[in-house]
DNA sequence: ATGGTATTTCAAAGATACTTCAAAATCTAG
DNA sequence: CTAGATTTTGAAGTATCTTTGAAATACCAT
């Protein structure tokens, strides 16, 4: 899979490196912008994933630039006191804040979270045309709603929490194994196959993979 | 029209502040509890029209907590929650829930869904050309008066809460037992059956929809 | 290429859950 | 106490889901 690319927007030449490096050493991709005014231009050419966005910025404060960056997840990392109005951060356009001195750990798991190929509204998941609610046990593809017995609906589920991700057929049993404790591997396939022809019917997409020798993910 | 109250129950003051600010700031009226024997009392004064629970709390956890809510739309705020207890989350009563650290707009979405399924006016509510009055315990369906005996104006009434969520049997046979403290499985499908006939005898709409081996829900 | 193995597909049998119905038991109002 | 309404119960019928196994196909290594 493609690295992921942040930019990290501080004119703290000191807290941008570490986090470069840290971030580098995640496995991410990095760029860097040091004043307001350069990261207008720069978000436009290096197109991030997500940004790290500092609040006190030479030039176009972070504020300011804010509402100016579309379409892209923008955390704020910022001193305490900067962030009083955090709801109004948050409103215009911020995804989530972290305030200096700040935990790695905790930046790490809240940059993990927006990156996420999928889409979480609280116990809807969504992802590439394929939505699943759990309090409903509704599914649609393409805003097309689609019937599924209640282990394809388990399967699905446990697939699009990670999408790509490789599921051993061990591990999709063993999750829905609450459901239905006597499913061997044979009736997987079947269910599986199953799965397959309904997502199919909507728009003739097969969105499940089988891995040879492995296990089955879903695939965008 | 009237400004909707939302119940924020949680012991950490700072995220607590954190929200109500947002929430006011969205136009909504709020209330706070910390605990949960707090909350059990303060929900009965308020009359929220939606709760955000914590479920790490003191006193009394959100998880005993939830069961002793009823006709209030209840959004669980935890750090984390696995698969196989949000299921059990969602079928005692919870209508949703968001993970901390949580996406505020993902928040604000989510309440506002869960806002809208029905209409209240007071004892009243409506959705979908069925209209439930607890004060009289009259139901029409498209402006038509029927005739419901106890049971089963109780079980409208639990499904109508949220519409197109889908309720176990078990916590449907929770919600009544004060009324019919030994129905069993075999009794609610009959109630069901005798339900169904009555709103459909109005325009000929199957109102309450079965989902094969986990319950039923009111649909639309 | 060829053999061995894994996956896909298919149909049918088996299991389970739901709906309907009628009768018995219970409750309630007068 | 009685009549009517409500609730419960169980059984028959129906619909849906799950499992199974075998045949066909696809994949991998030698």
């Amino acid at each position: 899979m493609q690295k992921k690319t942040i930019m990290i927007i501080d004119d703290d030449v000191y807290i941008g490196d570490m986090l470069q490096e840290l971030l580098e050493k995640n496995g991410y991709a990095t760029a860097r912008a040091y004043s307001g005014t350069e990261a207008l231009y720069a978000v436009q050419n290096a197109r991030p994933d997500l940004i790290l966005l500092d609040l006190m910025l030479p030039g176009l404060s972070g504020e300011d630039l804010l509402p100016k960056i579309q379409n892209i997840p923008v955390i704020i990392v910022s001193a305490k006191v900067d962030i009083e109005g955090k709801v109004n951060l948050l409103l215009s356009g911020a995804v989530d804040y972290v305030t200096k001195p700040f935990d790695i750990k905790e930046l790490l798991a809240r940059i993990k979270i927006h990156l996420r190929d999928n889409v979480r509204h609280g116990d809807k998941i969504e992802f590439d045309g394929i939505s699943v609610d759990l309090s409903t046990y509704g599914v649609s593809v393409n805003n097309t709603p689609i019937k599924l017995t209640k282990t394809e609906f388990a399967i699905l589920y446990t697939l699009i929490q990670n999408p790509n991700k490789v599921f051993s057929k061990d591990s999709i049993m063993t999750q829905i194994e609450d459901l239905t404790p006597d499913c061997e591997e044979s009736s997987l396939r079947t269910h599986i196959a199953n799965l397959r022809t309904k997502l199919k019917a909507v728009n003739n997409k097969d969105y499940i993979q089988a891995i040879w020798g492995i296990g089955y993910k879903l695939k965008s």
